[in-house]
DNA sequence: ATTGACTTTGACTTTTACTGACCTTGCCGC
DNA sequence: GCGGCAAGGTCAGTAAAAGTCAAAGTCAAT
């Protein structure tokens, strides 16, 4: 087995026994499953993104973590839909639709759709490069609404 | 625990419990939690900031003290007043911690506040050049809560 | 044999926490 | 005033984490 797939597993049965929430320390996992520290960081972004349903928050320091959590999928299997069918760019009339339609169908608090649609505006994106621009967009997106399930 | 969380709890406790006030001994404190003095002026610097909404006060000498306060401010006076404490740029540990505090003072929901940490996270930010992120960042911030306002 | 996607590695960076030696200030008794 | 004790303040150095990135390796499909 390749050590990548021994460590998503061994976050997976974490997550398995608590409840959709992980918390790991780099340092301590890689030394007891025999890896190196940022073999943790590559298993983490190829296989617990949004897109596959998760929330990473860490922090560094002393006494440092990274904690991993699995969006709770009963209520939000059409939040998934979304995040998936948006691919790496995603341009500002789209994204306009899509919220507005989140907010028709009751996904979010109208206060929440506000933020959002500040955060993708042009006006708020204007120092980005206009061709990377709507790969940002696409990241904000995704990484914003995937938080409301939780 | 951290030694730094467990004096950030103390001090947060005792404010709570003396209505947004606490006045304590630095020594005192220290020996009483089993740390270097300094230590907590360490945790005061890093966590008790203007920017988290906090004054402090102290004298030397016999008798002395240390007394922190949380200033507290109608809604629309304090986002106007974050808003315009930002300037063109905003680290990712600044942002955070006002995003902290704005929401333990109820300027926000919670919802609503993980959806602004999740678009300020670095992660997400990923793709945007280190040195025009805290630029973005500080776009991002500004523009979100100020539709708070309303 | 070549390609290209995925994996592994380790050197280097950044962030956060903790400590102790030394400094400054205020009070008090003489 | 002066000396001494009793606070708190500063800062630089060390340690303890996690993050980044590019080079090298693997492997299946062509």
């Amino acid at each position: 087995m390749r050590m990548s797939d021994l460590v998503a597993q061994y976050i997976l049965n974490m997550l398995e026994a608590q409840d959709g929430s992980a918390e790991i320390q780099r340092n301590e996992l890689a030394g007891s499953l025999g890896c190196v520290p940022s073999q943790i960081n590559y298993v983490i972004t190829s296989r617990f993104t949004p897109e596959q349903g998760y929330i990473v928050e860490s922090r560094r320091g002393g006494g440092g973590y990274i904690r991993i959590s699995r969006v709770k999928m009963d209520k939000g299997t059409a939040i998934m839909h979304i995040v998936n069918s948006i691919g790496n760019h995603l341009d500002r009339a789209s994204a306009e639709a899509m919220l507005k339609n989140m907010l028709q169908q009751d996904m979010m608090a109208l206060q929440t759709a506000k933020v959002i649609a500040a955060a993708l505006s042009d006006r708020t994106l204007r120092s980005v490069d206009p061709i990377k621009r709507d790969e940002l967009r696409a990241s904000l997106f995704k990484n914003m609404i995937i938080t409301l399930n939780n």
